[in-house]
DNA sequence: TTTTGCTTGACTGTATGCAATTCGACTGGT
DNA sequence: ACCAGTCGAATTGCATACAGTCAAGCAAAA
């Protein structure tokens, strides 16, 4: 692979290294040594360390002084502190959605919804990583979708690091474990067309409000068999 | 200058660069080169490029494909955006702030506040630049006290490279201007000393909400005379 | 047996040379 | 006078060589 000196390799780099992440390729707790990365993609090192660097801005990986990058494993004050921000972003990007809100966007969530759901009963039925990666890369788009929708370019910027762990958290985690449905996205979806700011926003928190309680329990296994 | 090869030349070198772009020594518009950077700052291209592509992605410059690094000028979709996402953070990092408050963090925001409300009516009288350097340090101190006694790291992050362009923006707009006095400074430090969640929150709210009033003014020069 | 100091290997961090790209200026044709 | 095409200077992006630092492991002393 040589590499055809296109001005891009740092970028691209970066992109196929997190999508490695993101696909579970690469798990937590692995090291990502600048060489051996810059080898694996036919590179230098100084692009594989740039790369690196934009890695550890997003949170996806952490820089051990000396010894090399590692891909973060989810800690449970980082799962509490992405949860609330996650709400408190993506809640306000609903909002906003709505307000700007037109028959294309609907439609749109709804295919991702509908799209999300189909991919999670397949998971159920075949435990099959694949699948789970396809739901994973739905569930993404479907929450980026509403963030780009609201126009807020910072926004974006913002929860971008944000979404990544947090998807790709739930993504391992979620493996072999018997998740509730969480059919909300149509809510959301819903409340976004109808252009009501104020139930987007609602709607979008509990969702995340549920996927806190999700994730809280495929982190320290099932909490309390307590209604809610 | 030798930089006698402590493993920290990037990140002070970083620190450094940052904090003359927020004292205004180098002003919106003006190149950063790679080159002239290194030479500057007695080190080499790498860590200059390093320091200014965490710059770039901090919000603090940008990056022209093959013409250089530029210090990013205020729009006005980008004020827009700043003080949208502030107020929303900022806002849940007093309610956070309060719910975890003690009697130390109460006194230094009131000392804080304090120290603006005496360097605003210093720069007032004497309009001079010092004095209005001093004013912004002390209003990103407070600002990020009460951001970093939310406990919550992540909300650190976020909001790091959004404070430093805020700060920076309205430091140089304000000059010459006659800015009203904002003594809300200590209604927030007040609400969290209270420990009181909700009027902390509104309370940072409102704040936030007149500096978007006092910065869109600086921008587009006085909007109107309406009361509000 | 435990602890302390040294050595060593594996990294990252830094410096510097080279290739590629961009934009502006210049030149020649119309 | 104007526009198209070409060339060059400036600048970044990439590759690679070198220096510094950390931690694990071993050896020697207590």
């Amino acid at each position: 692979m040589t590499g055809k000196n296109s001005r891009t390799t740092a970028a691209g780099m970066l992109k196929r290294l997190r999508n490695d992440i993101l696909l579970g390729k690469i798990k937590p707790g692995t090291f990502l040594r600048q060489h051996s990365v810059a080898v694996k993609f036919g590179i230098s090192r100084t692009p594989a360390r740039e790369a690196l660097k934009a890695l550890e801005a997003e949170g996806l990986v952490e820089n051990l002084k000396n010894r090399g990058y590692r891909v973060k494993k989810m800690t449970l004050t980082a799962l509490l502190e992405i949860v609330d921000i996650r709400a408190l972003l993506e809640g306000h990007a609903a909002r906003l959605a709505a307000l700007s809100s037109n028959g294309k966007l609907a439609q749109k969530l709804r295919v991702l919804a509908g799209q999300i759901e189909k991919a999670e009963k397949l998971y159920k039925k075949t435990r099959k990583g694949q699948d789970l990666i396809k739901w994973s890369q739905k569930e993404y788009e479907f929450h980026q979708a509403i963030i780009e929708a609201s126009g807020n370019e910072l926004l974006v910027r913002l929860t971008r690091g944000v979404n990544f762990q947090w998807i790709s958290f739930m993504r391992d985690s979620i493996q072999g474990k018997n998740n509730k449905a969480v059919p909300s996205h149509f809510d959301i979806a819903a409340a976004i067309a109808k252009s009501d700011a104020d139930e987007a926003e609602q709607t979008a928190r509990r969702h995340l409000s549920n996927d806190k309680k999700v994730g809280l329990e495929n982190f320290l296994g099932p909490v309390s068999n307590t209604e809610y």
